[in-house]
RNA sequence: AGGCAGGCCGAGAUGAUCGCGGGCAUCAGAUGGGUAACACCCGAUGCAUGAGGAAAGUCCGGGCUCCACAGGACAAGGGUGCCGGAUAACGUCCGGUGAAGGCGACUUUAAGGAAAGUGCAACAGAAAAGAAAACCGCCCGCCGUUCUUCGGAGCGGAAGGUAAGGAUGAAAAGGCGAGGUAAGAGCUCACCGGCGGCAUGGAGACAUGCCGGCCUUGUAAACCCCACCCGGAGCAACGUCGUGGAAUGGCAUAACCGCUGUCCGCGGGCCAUGAGGAGACGGCUGGAAUGCUGUGGCAACACAGCAUCUGGAUAGAUGAUCAUCAUAUACAGAACCCGGCUUACCGACCUUGCCUGGCG
């Protein structure tokens, strides 16, 4: 199990364009798997790593909220990190909200997201 | 009791478990990357450490980097504008002067020049910028007329005098009082204001006093004038490395393939070269640094000594859960670095500070 930050534009985009989604409460999460032999600038990427992005929206929250945020989804992706497969890239997104929601209901969205894409190998 | 001024702090604190960034130390290397081999990267463990007073707005001033000019002056454009000081510098800060406000402690200050010139001053008003103007009013004399106590009085008229009063206006040509006069007027005088000169004090802005002629509107946040300052762009700056592809040169061209058949030639191969997109690394944190003490200074600040090392991320490190403390937690996240300014903010604390009023 490694999970490594997902960087550079064109591959959100290929998340975005290319992956499956599926919305809760709070979170929207993205996932595509990566096919083999996918290349970034003629170095191939390791088949057994999970690349994931944390995301929210600039205009809905500030520079605290927005680390708030991002820390929330980070600490509740670490906690069910093992559970998930590899060789795939993962969003996830906070939908617009007028209050950043506690620990608690970000952990839950995620694992209930994950298992509607058949993602998570058993519940945590 | 109310007020004035200044300072200081602010992810609320503590503990437990799990986790993150860079740093240091140790370990593991018959296993990954890397090296000639080490180092190093990657990995594990431990240790200490890890956002702000505004990190924000990006409004000024610098450092640093590249480009331009490599000398000076002027013009254009922009900025600043009482005086002195502080500073690397500033439009900042400190101390003062003048003005305005407040009973006061204090506060505010968009403070150069209106006698270099130009413009503007709506409406109202007779007149709104020149040494002006007579709407009402006031007045001597004159003419007509009425009355008469024969002194004059009233009314009307033409020509004048008058800026004291009324009326207009944000502002009416110094203010106010006395003398003066037909009525008036800086016409004369005292005081006040302004202007000019002189003296004294001060480093200076200015202050005080005396003398003079009798006096010149406001607006420069209208143009403008004067004095002083300013080259441009920014860390996505800039520097180093830079697979492949493309370019140029060299070497090899047996076979095969392409340039529609044939021949020649060229390219596909290998090596080198200087640019260089993506990307990587550096720039990147020890500094006009912070704390304490002393000396000088009213102060801003400077100097000296001692001590300390205090974020450097790169899709972006400070988090999660639980427990306790008191109800509960504002504004808000470094992105090259400093000095300021401005704006946002739940609250906590300090000064044997100062002022006004009440009671004793």
């Amino acid at each position: 199990m490694r999970s490594v930050p997902l960087k550079y534009n064109y591959e959100f985009s290929r998340v975005y364009k290319r992956g499956k989604f599926s919305t809760g409460r709070y979170l929207t999460v993205h996932c595509f798997r990566r096919p083999a032999g996918l290349k970034h600038n003629l170095t191939p990427i390791p088949a057994d790593i999970t690349r994931v992005g944390f995301c929210v929206n600039k205009k809905q929250l500030g520079a605290v909220g927005r680390n708030r945020a991002r820390r929330l989804m980070r600490e509740s992706y670490r906690l069910i990190e093992d559970g998930i497969p590899f060789g795939i890239d993962l969003i996830f997104t906070l939908r617009n909200l007028e209050e950043i929601p506690t620990f608690d209901e970000i952990s839950k969205d995620m694992v209930s997201n994950l298992t509607r894409l058949g993602l998570l190998k058993n519940e945590v």
